[in-house]
DNA sequence: AATATTTGCTAACATCCGTTAGTATATTAT
DNA sequence: ATAATATACTAACGGATGTTAGCAAATATT
């Protein structure tokens, strides 16, 4: 009777939902069983039961980690006195990082929330809209003080959003730049296409 | 028993996976049963297996459509005499308008092509590879000329193309800019953001 | 009109799924 | 050491899934 291995300050629970990200991370939600997620946990399916309610549950668990990390940089960028797109590249910064060193989760949370339940779906979309609505806001900041290209800001964020999101392929490519270097390339072709100059 | 509507020039076959992109795109490829499409096609289950071998098959015909498309846009690209900064430009532009009017079929190509299976799999990410080294051929052309900044081209690519897949979330969106508007935003900050001034 | 083919239907299959019940064992608290 | 709690196990459930077999009806061909 082998227990789950946990380490210092972290529960079980925390090891299952880590567990679970890589694995709806690898084959997608639906597709990822308990019993996959078991055996990548070393233990039967159901001891996993003992632990969590539900497969959705380690949906909810991994979609609104991401979303509250990513809602608390944008009360922090906001309140920031920096110029409008001095905060664009925080923004971006924040997402590049977060996609390099928590892959699994965000992509889960990018790709499978369609796959919550009600009421957390409509909870995670409406976090999600106004998270872009927050970003669109700053873009149009930006265009008012002419730091930035006269452009339709909402189409402005979804470029930016997916582009991050593309980090996905370049994690398991083999012949990596490094992360910092993949930023700085990212800033110069994302910034530098809003920037007016 | 009503038989399935067919419009001319067009096999029942073509009906069938024409729904099941706009099911699989719905739902992703997992959680759409095969009780699901027969439905939306008005039909029992079982008569689809009249027209298809199973519903692999299915995603086949799906990701290989779109693919064959690009590579043939590439084809066309690669042998034309122009810029490289107007080659990404006309890719781009194909790009979104694929997006755009095959929308359902791109975006599960894009999405749901994990679920393929073997020898389509790695065959389907052949593909996918190369045709990425192409596009990114183009733009370190592009930096040779001096047309375009020096940046990594593979990781221009991965912006690029993850960009456009934004699309995605405009096409279900209220507020539409319309298409055209779309695509002069992306290729503002796209191409702009590459463009050596 | 008769025949052959295509296409649909119902019924059922084997398998996999998430989850629960009941029980045994290991750890922690007394 | 004893009791209480946490955690694991085996077994099984009800339901969904992709698919097949066998048959009936519609259409196409002769």
């Amino acid at each position: 009777m082998a227990r789950i291995k946990i380490e210092k300050n972290s529960s079980r629970k925390e090891v299952i939902v880590s567990k679970a990200a890589a694995l709806f991370r690898e084959k997608g939600f639906k597709a990822a069983s308990m019993r996959d997620l078991a055996e990548s946990v070393g233990v039967e399916a159901a001891s996993l039961y003992n632990h969590i309610k539900s497969k959705t549950e380690l949906l909810h668990e991994i979609c609104f980690g991401v979303a509250n990390r990513f809602m608390h940089k944008m009360d922090e960028v906001e309140s920031g006195s920096i110029s409008a797109i001095e905060k664009v590249e925080q923004l971006i910064r924040f997402h590049i990082d977060e996609m390099v060193n928590h892959y699994e989760e965000v992509y889960v949370s990018d790709r499978e929330w369609k796959h919550l339940a009600d009421p957390y779906l409509s909870n995670f979309q409406t976090q999600r809209r106004m998270y872009r609505k927050r970003f669109a806001a700053i873009i149009e900041e930006g265009i008012r003080n002419k730091e930035i290209k006269k452009i339709d800001a909402p189409t402005a964020v979804l470029i930016l959003l997916h582009a991050i999101g593309g980090i996905e392929s370049w994690h398991r490519s083999t012949q990596k730049i490094n992360a910092s270097n993949l930023t700085d390339n990212m800033i110069t072709i994302l910034v530098g296409g809003l920037e007016l100059k």
